[in-house]
DNA sequence: AAAAGTCCCAACCGCAACCCC
DNA sequence: GGGGGTTGCGGTTGGGACTTT
């Protein structure tokens, strides 16, 4: 599914897509990038993705990198304190979710800026009033029921990167690099440090 | 069971700020 | 001080997953 998106990309032509590769990471570009920059560490991005052998721009890599790949971000539910920490937060900063975001270990303001638009925003607007306390009671109502069962109950088969969210250590074993079905986790990554050998 | 609608999130884009020469 | 390159941020979009009809 990953592979498909890439692919209609790839209809470009080869030496077009060599140049510069867009649309979801596979599994391989991830353990690149993960890779490198656990050897290298993080630098200039334009010339780590360079360096690193990746079709991307240094901007998508960051983007990976700080939004999904770094060890220490911290995926799953928001909780309810989180929540209330958001909706303080953001009354009194705004949209400013990068500021929002460091108040928060392990979360990105990505993620926070998507939690924000698709579950509190929404509410405050249906409730017709700017009331984030109203909102947060509507949306813990939610987050026990319908929310809890999207994503921890997992309705249908998740994709590669929502399986690692709901439940990345009981996953299909790592590193299966041929298929598309690219069931792993970078919490598999960590714990297995010594797989690059430094 | 199938189609339509909705939800959710990863990733992209454009712009502004910052940094270095 | 100016120009070019890089980084950070916020808004937006594409598409898969899920729900409803």
């Amino acid at each position: 599914m990953v592979e498909e998106a890439n692919s209609m990309d790839k209809g470009i032509n080869c030496s077009e897509e060599a140049e510069v590769r867009k649309g979801p990471w596979t599994m391989e570009e991830d353990l690149i990038l993960i890779n490198y920059i656990a050897n290298h560490g993080e630098g200039v991005w334009n010339n780590l993705a360079r360096s690193a052998g990746l079709n991307r721009t240094g901007k998508s890599c960051r983007l990976r990198w700080l939004n999904y790949l770094r060890p220490d971000v911290r995926r799953g539910n928001i909780t309810p304190e989180e929540q209330l920490l958001i909706m303080e937060l953001h009354a009194r900063w705004g949209n400013r979710w990068s500021k929002i975001a460091r108040q928060l270990p392990g979360r990105t303001d990505n993620e926070i800026k998507n939690y924000w638009r698709t579950r509190i925003q929404k509410k405050v607007k249906h409730g017709e009033s700017s009331d984030y306390q109203h909102a947060m009671l509507i949306d813990e109502a939610s987050t026990t029921t319908s929310q809890t069962n999207s994503v921890e109950d997992g309705g249908a088969q998740p994709s590669y990167t929502q399986q690692r969210e709901t439940n990345p250590v009981a996953l299909a074993p790592p590193f299966s690099t041929e298929s598309c079905d690219n069931f792993w986790s970078v919490e598999d990554f960590w714990s297995m440090q010594s797989f690059n050998g430094d």
